[in-house]
DNA sequence: ATAGATTAGTTTATGGCGTAAGGAGTGGCA
DNA sequence: TGCCACTCCTTACGCCATAAACTAATCTAT
């Protein structure tokens, strides 16, 4: 988890926003960067090899400059991550048609924002606990509200279902994209982890079916399709995402006809 | 987030299922730590500062040894934190009454999982992508899926219910204990924090209400009793746990009645 | 034209991390 | 007694973020 840095929350501000500010002609050698393509290299170091793999030096060698060079442009790590954060953020759609109601728009977001996560599995890793305050994250928030809107509920019976909404996102996506990057650095597959485990499990903790009846029972449930090549771990998270999705559409619902009836 | 080396996986089961094998007598000094206790330290410290500040050096400090001193008793890090999270998921209760149906057992292991990952909010950050297989997260499974057993519903789709319910949790928490790590590790508290944030974004963001006009409705609902004296991200997050799981509750409730009807 | 100020980018250094390697001392057994 | 497995230490390596000091470029004012 990565968190901002509070050092000068102005700079910050005005980096997130991006006020202009560069017009005047200034003394000193012709900037060979930009924050803007310092933040697309750290994306792209990040969405290769994932948040583990971004360090000041790699993002300063992809654009071939020494990691001290960034710290002209960017006042520390935990504030380029801020900004990859919102940059990345307006890659997701922003109008749902609202014509057949907030059910199936709110299921076409939480696919959209899914699979966004999954193209950008470290905005995962960065911190919610406060808001970055960049644009994009404001209009996340806008089109989710959007749809929220046709619900018809109160504003604040509203804020809560946001909040799990966009947490029930988050976390099943989450739960994929570990499973990849276990997968990837540990250079193990899910299969091998397994294969591996599974006679040593037996071997040290004997008996496991009679002292977890219940968890036994629930292990060997639905066998996957013959025809299915997601690893299984993964394939869980998957199960997860439609069911809990289900739920959750049916839970408000539910408040829906509460708060009508 | 913290993945378990799969350097020598029989190692590691022995460890987390503890096969004595200590009995006989050996050559050499007589050891002067225990894993139990490198790993009763390695919770003490997490617990007061933090994963961020659980490192080798600190744990053996603790002890009154040095960082390399643990390795003779534990893998690597990475086994040790598996080790510290399966030996503090034995804190959770294991038997909920079922007199009254699923839904308040439920709600009160909810509760009280909810209540022991405040305690130790690292376990948190340790990663779900592989179980780490050892007694006390079977039995928290064990609980789990008998609670749920109460509903009736089918194994395949108990499946996804358990992975939706676990995840909740665990977003409901982690959401808190972002927002407390926070405040703790940058020395800011939320209140401070946005008293600084509020007027720049008026000042380089302006017009805001105008551009987002669902996320400022939202955002000035429902203010805080005058006697409320949380801090308000984290009020954010205790409603989303209470919407958020009576949501859950109902959801679960509707495929019920769709599986009997 | 030149001096001074300002800036971009470098090198170097500090103090953290996990852990490999090797050495010192301990104590049970042949 | 000597061996050797064992615990624990010191040292060292290669990472990390970033502070500080420096070089070199390029503007403005003289």
């Amino acid at each position: 988890m990565v968190f901002a840095g509070q050092g000068d929350a102005r700079r910050s501000m005005s980096l997130l926003w991006r006020s202009a500010g560069g017009g005047a002609a200034r003394p000193g050698p012709k900037p060979g960067l930009t924050v803007d393509a310092i933040v697309r290299a750290a994306v792209a170091v990040a969405d290769e090899h994932g948040m583990a793999a971004l360090s000041m030096r790699a993002v300063g060698e992809r654009l071939g400059r020494t990691a001290m060079a960034l710290y002209t442009y960017v006042p520390n790590k935990a504030e380029l991550v801020d900004l990859m954060y919102d940059d990345v953020l307006g890659e997701l759609p922003g109008g749902y048609p609202s014509d057949a109601g907030w059910r199936p728009a709110l299921a076409s977001w939480a696919a959209d924002v899914r699979a966004f996560y999954l193209r950008h599995p470290w905005v995962l890793q960065v911190s919610q606990a406060r808001p970055v305050l960049g644009p994009h994250e404001f209009a996340m928030l806008e089109t989710l509200v959007r749809i929220l809107r046709g619900t018809g509920l109160d504003a604040a019976e509203l804020r809560g279902v946001v909040g799990a909404v966009t947490q029930f996102v988050r976390g099943a996506a989450g739960a994929v994209a570990d499973v990849r990057r276990a997968a990837r650095e540990t250079g193990v597959s899910d299969e091998e982890w397994w294969f591996t485990r599974s006679p040593l499990l037996e071997e040290f903790a004997g008996g496991l079916d009679e002292r977890y009846p219940m968890a036994a029972w629930i292990g060997e449930a639905d066998p996957p399709a013959a025809d299915d090549r997601t690893p299984y771990l993964e394939r869980d998270a998957e199960r997860t995402f439609a069911v809990g999705l289900r739920v959750l559409l049916d839970g408000i619902a539910a408040s829906v006809a509460r708060s009508v009836g």
